[in-house]
DNA sequence: ACAGGTAGTTTGGATTACCAACTACCTGAA
DNA sequence: TTCAGGTAGTTGGTAATCCAAACTACCTGT
């Protein structure tokens, strides 16, 4: 018994407490920092990550929602007041009119553009404690845990 | 004019545009699973965030919203609502009696650690994709961005 | 042609968040 | 000692976000 158990336990993949810490706390300080400059430009981080999904695609709202992990009628009402306010644009699919597809105005593009700038700015202080050859290791070692499979 | 304007390019702490979207990236995917771990045990994702820092300290509520970057107010209720679920527990401050202390329960200790297993599991996935040595440096790198100054 | 399924919207209710106003309490200066 | 002004937290009002269930409009296969 002795020995399964030590085989189990070496056999699992250890991840480190200081792995996930880090990990949780980066995610907390990047949504603090986005959620503050979406804010300033009254917007929820919702909005501000559909505009962000939206930046070069047109996507249905049935996908938008399985991406976001949301329910569609959320979609709905955020949909509704980012079209009141000129950022987004409802339109039909010709082929299936059932579809509603969103897109997004050259006003949402605009003002996206300037979250991301200033979104830049505001990660400085973070990913300047870095030095270039730093910040290309970080760069990869995210993407390697971001990609799946 | 072209001498200052490459000085000033040259000079400009350029992080790249992958670093940001990794960044960014891990976070939304991160909170994506601490979003879907809290609602399975019925918590928001700011009541798990409340638990965590209860973890091992006793909090006056303005400290936590100072921390959290919420309003006290919005504090207020959340409070309210975590304690008639037995999870956290307000205190008094014989020092000061303006002063509400706010501490976890066992019963919140409990789900706390829960959580915290569940969110190891749920994030090993990610995790696992990197060998040891590459969880310890991306580890390491992450305090460094993390760390102020 | 129509039964059953799919795409979105609407409605109702809980939560989260803000601001402003309020209560209770503390502190320092007269 | 007193009391004016400040601080800690709560309450009430409003808006946004989110879900689930019911609904409308539309498509698809038999």
């Amino acid at each position: 018994m002795i020995g399964i158990t030590n085989y189990v336990k070496y056999d699992l993949p250890m991840t480190s407490d200081a792995l996930i810490d880090g990990l949780v706390r980066s995610a907390f300080e990047v949504m603090g920092v986005l959620t503050r400059l979406s804010a300033k430009h009254d917007l929820s981080l919702t909005q501000l990550r559909v505009l962000g999904i939206l930046r070069d695609r047109r996507v249905r709202v049935t996908d938008l929602a399985a991406y976001l992990g949301l329910d569609k009628s959320t979609l709905s009402g955020l949909i509704d007041r980012a079209e009141r306010r000129g950022l987004l644009a409802r339109g039909k699919n010709p082929d299936d009119r059932r579809v509603v597809e969103v897109s997004m105005t050259p006003a949402g593009m605009e003002l996206f553009e300037r979250l991301e700038a200033e979104g830049r700015v505001a990660l400085e202080p973070a990913t300047g404690r870095l030095d270039p050859k730093q910040q290309a290791e970080l760069a990869r070692l995210l993407e390697l845990v971001l990609t799946p499979q």
